[in-house]
DNA sequence: GCCAATATTTAGACTAGTCTAAATAAATTT
DNA sequence: AAATTTATTTAGACTAGTCTAAATATTGGC
C-alpha cells in the first residue's frame, strides 16, 4: 500500500520526486482525508481552521487532530501555530486539490454513468477518491469528457489543481425580491440534505425567485416551476446560486 | 473506514449480519488480501495452502502469515492447521469470490470503458477492489452488462459467488499435436508476463496451433496467425486454451 | 484583572498489522 | 536413525493512527 516504508531514509528526495512529477508515495488514506477536510472548511469559512472543527468534520477526536496537525506541520503540508488553528501551505493545498479533483470525478462517474443519485455518491467516491494512480485519473477525466463540475455544482480542478474560472455565484442572503436565480451548488453534500432537498422537489438547475424575507428567522419564501415554498436559513444558506439570464 | 470498532462486544451478531444480507463490516482490506491469496493458490494448487506460498503472493513474511491465519481461523474465515497448511471455509470462500468478482470486474472497466491495456490494470483494481460497496458492484456488473470473462479470460463470479458454468478449458501440457486452440485465460497476470505475451504477439483470442514438444526442456513449438515461435515451459504452462471448433 | 468556561495539547495506552530473531516442528539427507 | 536443512511458529518490538484523561492555554463575563 504505502512504498514509502522503505525509503525512510530518504524523505526528502521522496518529496522532491512528489512535487516534480506527482507520484504521491509517503500520503496515507488519513492524512489525505485530514488535508481534504482543511481545504473545504478553509474554502468556506476563515483562512486558519480550528483543531475542534477538523475533529467535527473528521469525526474524531480533537487530540487525535492535534496529533496528526504536528505530523503535518513537520512533513510541509500545513503550517499549525499551536492554540491558534491550521491553514494548508502550497504543497498541502497542491495535494488537497488533488483528492478533491478524483472525488468529483469520481462522483460525476457514479452519477452520469453509473446512474446513480446525486445523493447517494459522497460515501461511495469518499472511498474512490483514495486509489493511487495518476493514469487513471486522467483515463477517468477523458472518460467523463473532461467535466467542470460535478453532481452537485461544484468545480472539479483540473490536473494542474486549477479551479475552472468562475461562474458568476452568489449566496442566498445576496437574492434580490423578484428576480430569478439557478441552483448552481449546494455547501452541504450530506446525504441528509440532498434527501431533504429532493422532498422540496429542489435541485441543480432548479429555478427560485425571491418572492420575500422574513427578518425574524431569516426564513425565505420563493416561487419554484412548480409552487411556493419557504426555505429556513439553514436550507437557504446551504445553495449557491446563479443569477438566471432574463429572457 | 471500519466500523466494527465501537461493535467489538457484538461480533457474533456481527458475523450474522454478514451471512444474512452480505454487508461485509469486520474485513480489512488485508484481511480481503489473504482470503483473495488463499483462493487464487488453492484454484491454482493443492486444496491447502502454504506459509511461504502466502508470503511469496503477499510480498510479506511467513511471521506475519503465520499471525494473519490464527487471527482469519479464530474469526472462521480459514481452517488452519499448524505446521500443514491453511484452506477456506465456506464463510471464506464466500467472502474471498465477492473480492474475485469487484477485482474482475474492475479490471473489465479499465480495459473496456476506460482503454487501459489489458497489462496495465492489475494494479489498479487491486485497488479498486477494496472499496465497499454492495450497490457500486451491482451498478457496476449492469454498466458492463453482465460480463462472465474479465480482460485476461477468468471467469467472473456472479453476485451469489457462482462462477459462470464451463467453457472446456484445458492447459498447454494437454495441447494435441496438429490441433488448433484459442488462448482462453492466463494464470499469471502480472504486468511482466503480459508484457512478454505483447513482445510474443499473443493475446486473449488468438489462435495457436501445435507444431512439436521438446521434450528435453519441456518447450514447445507453435504457429499462430503471423508465424511460427517456440515457447518455454514457464509461458506456456500460464496459457489456458481452448479447443476451436473446426470448420 | 480575575474566574470560569472552553479549546487545545500532552501523556500514556491501545489496536492492527508488520518485522526480526529465536525456538520448534517437519522433511530430507546421509 | 541421527543429523542437517527447511518450514513454521512464537516472542517481543515497532509504526500509524486513534483514544481517554490530565494538563495547559485562551477567551469572555463580570
Amino acid at each position: 500500500m504505502d512504498t514509502s516504508v522503505s525509503f525512510n531514509l530518504a524523505k526528502h528526495r521522496l518529496d522532491y520526486y512528489t512535487c516534480s512529477i506527482g507520484i504521491r508515495l509517503a500520503m496515507s488514506e488519513s492524512t489525505d482525508n485530514y488535508l481534504k477536510a482543511i481545504f473545504t472548511l478553509s474554502e468556506q469559512h476563515a483562512n486558519h481552521v480550528s483543531t475542534t472543527a477538523l475533529a467535527e468534520k473528521l469525526q474524531t477526536k480533537a487530540s487525535s487532530v492535534s496529533d496528526m496537525l504536528k505530523k503535518l506541520d513537520s512533513r510541509g503540508y500545513v503550517k499549525h501555530t499551536r492554540y491558534y488553528g491550521v491553514a494548508l501551505t502550497a504543497k498541502g493545498k497542491k495535494q488537497a486539490l488533488q483528492i478533491v479533483r478524483k472525488h468529483r470525478l469520481w462522483e460525476l462517474f457514479l452519477v452520469e454513468k453509473l446512474g446513480f443519485g446525486w445523493n447517494e455518491v459522497h460515501e461511495i467516491a469518499e472511498q474512490l477518491e483514495h486509489v493511487e494512480s495518476e493514469a487513471l485519473v486522467k483515463k477517468l477525466d477523458e472518460f467523463l469528457g473532461h467535466p467542470k463540475y460535478d453532481p452537485h455544482g461544484d468545480p472539479i480542478p483540473d490536473a494542474a489543481g486549477v479551479l475552472p474560472s468562475g461562474r458568476k455565484t452568489l449566496s442566498a442572503q445576496d437574492m434580490k425580491e423578484n428576480e430569478t436565480y439557478a441552483i448552481a451548488a449546494v455547501t452541504d453534500d450530506s446525504e441528509k440534505f440532498l434527501n431533504h432537498l429532493k422532498t422540496l422537489k429542489l435541485q441543480l438547475g432548479t429555478s427560485i425567485t425571491l418572492l420575500e424575507r422574513y427578518p425574524f428567522d431569516h426564513s425565505i419564501r420563493v416561487e419554484t416551476n412548480d409552487n411556493v415554498i419557504n426555505l429556513s436559513q439553514t436550507v437557504a444558506g446551504n445553495l449557491i446560486l446563479q443569477k438566471t439570464k432574463r429572457r
